[in-house]
DNA sequence: GTCTATAGCCCGATAGAC
DNA sequence: GTCTATCGGGCTATAGAC
């Protein structure tokens, strides 16, 4: 049964978002799965290969839920306003972005990849509607839109830092607005 | 002697820095610091105790930087500029920011302030040389200063965020860059 | 002030029964 | 596939000697 691996791999990503990858233990994943520790080892050889799969599946998540959005008539330039306001739960911080923090998974190849692939490929499609706005005559044409990307995934990232250290909302949304207004303005 | 509580805060603050608060113990702080478990229970009731003094001073630390990088003659939007292209060791992130990451950090208001603080003061600072620039006609006029000011720290943070995932500088420069650009795009 | 010893619990993983 | 038992070590802290 596929069963018990799943639900070990979405109690893990739950974790990994809440707790990062040191604050996480098998223990702690197998009571919250209501898994045990054999079933547990017999699907995983290991904690960092349980943490790979969650990471996967999270990325794989994010990615879908951006090209999701992205899949929309509107504007190139309102597409990616779009992903800066895009419904968050703000204080939770993002589950991806959250395991850069954490140094085990930056050391090792195989946690990290997945962080680098999520954010290169959603940067890849961001740059690809910022040109879309500059053909469009929506975004100066000047601008380095591959640069510009980074910056736009960059306040999200940080948005959710500044959120978090003022247990608020309020820095995120302002962060977020700041940034669209500077974008609205290159017209 | 202070010595010892010092050298604890010091070692502390690195150990901070590199792994976080759940990543850190006490143990680790004592064999970096070559101080034993007594003397170090004897200065610090507690390991959330002896973050916070570290927290403390790695948050007036931020700010002195910030501030006497602020106290120059130049145009009000340059410093700005000037203080999102810092020279830093980007791949080790923010001393500050990297501990919005844990939870039990964030849970603990003694030790979620001092962040909270950091990035307010940081931000007024920045706030209030955005809106000389407005003044001085350098920056858009329309534009809301204190908002901008947290979508500047935002993409600090979040650069850090994206370069850590690539293992790379790279990343940092651009979203930074990307942010100058639009910027400098609004005399 | 700093030392060593100890407490009680959790860590990540393995072994072998069922 | 899942169970329980066990390993060697680390965790945060306290106790009491020096």
């Amino acid at each position: 049964m596929n069963t018990a691996a799943n639900k070990l791999i979405e109690t893990t990503q739950e974790l990994l978002w809440e707790r990062g990858y040191v604050g996480t233990s098998p223990r702690a994943i197998q009571d919250r799965a209501g898994v045990g520790q054999g079933s547990m080892y017999h699907h995983f050889r290991s904690k960092a290969a349980l943490a790979q799969a969650a990471e996967e599946r999270s990325a794989a998540r994010s990615i879908e839920e951006v090209e999701r959005l992205f899949d929309t008539p509107q504007a190139p330039l309102r597409r990616v306003i779009a992903y800066l306001r895009l419904e968050r739960d703000i204080l939770k911080g993002c589950p991806i972005g959250r395991l850069t923090a954490d140094p085990e998974v930056i050391a090792d190849e195989a946690l990290r990849l997945p962080l680098r692939d999520t954010f290169e490929r959603i940067g890849a499609h961001v740059a690809a509607l910022l040109k879309e706005a500059q053909a469009a005559g929506t975004l100066a044409p000047g601008l380095d839109a591959d640069r510009l990307a980074r910056t736009v995934l960059a306040v999200r990232q940080g948005a959710y830092v500044l959120a978090r250290a003022a247990n608020s909302s309020a820095p995120y949304v302002d962060a977020v607005e700041g940034l669209i207004a500077l974008l609205d303005g290159q017209a």
